[in-house]
DNA sequence: CGTAGGCTTGATTCTTGTCAACCGCGGTGG
DNA sequence: CCACCGCGGTTGACAAGAATCAAGCCTACG
């Protein structure tokens, strides 16, 4: 059970009506009662905003603190001495950024903005509450945490073994699943206000190849484009060009054996 | 506090006589009890053998225990539509896989041997067990999660944005941190018995990139190479090519505060 | 002794990077 | 109000790096 091409789609088992993305996208991960809702609402209910172009956390430093993305596209990157940069994650809103912060010494990579960024900042204090007393939030993070990996050896294999075509495929997929999981999608189209420049950057190719490929593209009729608004027109054809035909991204549901130990949980 | 390039390499703070990897790498991490390495020797004293070559675990299958390395080297990886191979990582003895698998539901890659490989396979019920009874170990292994992501993002660093010289260079000094940390090296020199294929799976090139490299480096006198033991003469040199200068392995120690938070979960 | 797999190497092709120029838009300042 | 400027998108010409193709060699193994 999986959000992704094919059934499922479109249609996350929770209600829409969850406006807190965080909470949204955790509730995809575990069933949260109410409480727990309300919970992470007062959670993220502090406000930092950030300008396009900043960095958040410097590599090197240690991490201040934990936060979520509740507005923005903001990215996890590393400098290289010859000035390339590769982006290696993109947070959009709804994902979680450093949970693991009370365990952590120094930054290995960087963590900058690409637009402006609203951020609601979460304390050390307060992630050790959410573990200790909130089984299911805790079991919903830890499964973040499993997708966020998923997602990170996909974008090995893009890089690895994929040419620019299928790269650009995969990634403009991989978007509309992530911001379909927050409800940040018209059915086939999304936001997404990236340089091609900065694509470039998370997909380890120069603009010039992201340019002429996004137009091949345009042109095939596979996406259109208007107002830093993407539009996937034909999902399968991308996904054949990607080379891939299942969903790698877990965005799927708890198992009933899962449930069966948030309860365990919950009652000792 | 790191184990890499600088002071520290080749000096874990844990005595070299633990025998078991698992418990070596594990204490790189947070401090552990004798009980604790007790402990993890009775986790991973089952035996289990497989041949080179063979899966461990399939794609698209649930997962059917946690696994610990014990000997040779195991891989997750992907088969491409195309037939191209990407593998993602490297399974070296003290590694430990699918620690998470009570949350997971499908494979979402497959798991296989490249040398004949001895594993310790785990229960879940003994991996919930250990999560419950023991804080130090957990927190271990929730850093070693952290250090698994921290190799991933560098992976894709890699392919994105070195070369093919720089891949190479790169992926020589990991493996000699890696091994390192499980006292698998002498000095500078371990043993890799990969083929150049296999090699190359990992880095996104060809095997005859590989092979031209390996030579250009050999001719350099940067390393040297017989019966499959890998020796790293000039590692400074490797980091140079591979365009870094840190080490972003997060092998380090746990901070007195993270040791805190062990001892109040131990109270508790 | 023969074979297969892996290593090595050369020649060639193709993808992507590099360099350079132009366009169009939005913002700024005169 | 308008000219200027800078950034991002677009496009072409060219160069470089890696893939591909192909062949020979060596070693382990049956």
């Amino acid at each position: 059970m999986s959000i992704g091409p094919g059934p499922g789609l479109g249609s996350p088992r929770t209600p829409l009506d969850i406006a807190n993305l965080f909470t949204r996208k955790l509730s995809h991960f575990a069933p949260l009662s109410a409480s727990d809702q309300d919970y992470l609402d007062a959670l993220t209910s502090a406000d930092e905003h950030y300008p396009a172009d900043v960095d958040i956390m410097k590599e090197g430093s240690p991490p201040s603190s934990v936060f979520v993305v509740k507005e923005g596209i903001a990215v996890r990157y590393r400098m290289l001495p010859d000035g390339g940069r590769q982006i290696m994650t993109f947070l959009i809103p709804g994902d979680s950024c450093n949970i693991h912060v009370f365990l952590r010494s120094a930054m290995t990579h960087s963590i900058g903005t690409l637009t402006p960024v609203r951020i609601a900042p979460i304390s050390r204090d307060q992630m050790m509450e959410t573990f200790a007393n909130r089984p299911r939030i805790s079991a919903a993070l830890w499964w973040s945490g499993l997708q966020e990996m998923a997602i990170l050896r996909e974008r090995v294999v893009s890089l690895g073994r994929r040419d620019a075509r299928g790269r650009i495929a995969y990634l403009l997929c991989e978007m509309l699943w992530r911001f379909a999981a927050v409800g940040q999608t018209n059915g086939k189209s999304y936001r997404l206000p990236l340089t091609q420049t900065e694509l470039g950057d998370a997909l380890g190719l120069t603009p010039v190849p992201v340019n002429r490929i996004l137009k091949e593209f345009r042109l095939a009729g596979f996406i259109a484009m208007e107002r830093q608004v993407l539009n996937v027109l034909d999902c399968p054809a991308l996904q054949t060009i990607a080379g891939f035909d299942e969903s790698y991204l877990e965005l799927g549901g708890a198992s009933s054996e899962v449930e069966h130990y948030f309860n365990a949980l919950e009652a000792g």
